[in-house]
DNA sequence: TGGTTGAAAACTGTTGACAGTTTACAGCTG
DNA sequence: CAGCTGTAAACTGTCAACAGTTTTCAACCA
């Protein structure tokens, strides 16, 4: 019974599961699935060639991983990140690499360091042609070497998954060239204090670095959605008429019932 | 078409899914189901009275929260988390805990400095009655209290999460009564530091704390198995002498196959 | 005409079954 | 008796189908 050759090609080192999760992700993060519309389980299922069995799975990893939110009966929800939440995340971001900035400072290799300041000499001369594409891969790659090297594994995972979550406000904004040379400064200051040895202004580099960061975010993002929802209130049918906009996940903890 | 209005009709504001999950999670959490075992679907499934679908999707969200490791035709294994990576969940902790500090001494309501330090006093009391099941039961509220207080939503889910990995090392070890004394000193120092507005101090002492905590759980714990395992040689049907001592999970990307 | 109602369609929740792989065990060979 | 080998049981991966709920939509009534 030769079974349709799928989307996804099959290899047997990962399950099926885990390759839907990944693309579905992919999808998330790359704008395909806009935030806060739902994931039509079928529809997914068909178009990556699989049951919904392994798509069921997927969102439930998802879920856990804070990229979408499940309502009973209803489905599951790429998730709204509201500019209050980007902020806690850029926070958080913040404090991570703040974190490891110090254990870098307290504690790392020559070639560590070395690789560091590489990827800021790279991101030097990007910035100065005003190649935006390239400083914000090397910026990633940047970031992605100084969670490593502190090692800290779960850290480094934490981040990832904070980085990801970040993605869900808005698409990715290309940096300014001027941001990129601020930007790159701060990069600068923090692999200067590495080499130093110096824990604590290598930490304050860190922090300050995403700090700016959200600056910079904060100056120029603009929600793409209103964010006011009307309260809703429990009569009968009272959902029948939603209608416009994009479906929302309704309140969860809801229970409606008819009179 | 009225459904019969009966009182006793299961809520159904969660999915199966969820409850499955949240079950298996207490009884790895709660040492019924010990580090490095496998978790039989068929066993659980019949066990909580559903079929495997959901046992299933709740073992991929215990996946992405760290808890279970799963591995391609073998299952799923509970997370055996080294003496190293105890440190390392110790280490983010603590960043975490003095950042809640310092967001609160930035600040913070009187109503939560109030009850910050109602449960400090508490704790003294339960200290000096050398009662730790109630200590322990405070110092949970407290920390709890710390993070959610600091109005960082997933800053507080990272360090639930933190916590149960943590838990995942070695069963609780309820606090001796020296270390009950010491551990809340540094309580009544973060505080007073949140109180006094001084948000360096109260970081510093935040994670302090945790540090504190960490020294504490190094000087006591002792890895319950013994970390060492041999390298495993691909050759056909090496596997099959693996007897005794608790099953691991076997190498996930090796491929074997018969000659 | 505006709002309501009831049935059909669409979708999610859950289950049981089937296929492929791994593990266990008894038998065989040297 | 030790080690290898083939078969059966157990288990995981995936799928298709059924049951219950939500949404859609056209007919109906004030």
């Amino acid at each position: 019974m030769a079974r349709p050759q799928s989307a996804l090609e099959i290899v047997r080192t990962r399950s099926l599961t885990s390759l839907v999760q990944q693309e579905i992700e992919r999808m998330i993060l790359s704008g395909q699935i806009k935030a806060g519309e739902r994931l039509n389980e079928q529809g997914l299922a068909t178009k990556l060639g699989v049951s919904r069995g392994p798509v069921r799975e997927a969102t439930r990893g998802l879920e856990r991983a804070g990229l979408v939110t499940a309502v009973v009966n209803h489905g599951v929800y790429v998730r709204k990140v509201s500019r209050e939440e980007a902020f806690e995340l850029y926070d958080l971001r913040s404090l991570l690499t703040g974190f490891a900035a110090r254990c870098l400072a307290e504690r790392s290799t020559p070639t560590q360091r070395r690789h560091l300041a590489q990827l800021v000499n790279r991101m030097d001369r990007a910035a100065r042609a005003g190649n935006s594409t390239t400083y914000y891969t090397l910026n990633l790659e940047f970031h992605d070497a100084l969670m490593s090297h502190a090692g800290n594994s779960r850290a480094k995972q934490i981040y990832e998954s904070l980085v990801k979550e970040t993605h869900l406000y808005r698409q990715r904004s290309l940096v300014a060239p001027a941001n990129m040379r601020e930007s790159n400064d701060e990069h600068r200051a923090i692999v200067s204090s590495i080499s130093a040895g110096d824990a604590e202004a290598a930490r304050r580099a860190g922090e300050a670095h995403v700090r700016g960061g959200r600056r910079r975010f904060a100056a120029t993002a603009i929600p793409v959605a209103d964010p006011i929802v009307v309260k809703q209130n429990s009569s009968s049918r009272s959902s029948r008429t939603s209608k416009g906009g994009t479906d929302e996940p309704k309140g969860a903890s809801e229970h409606r019932r008819r009179p």
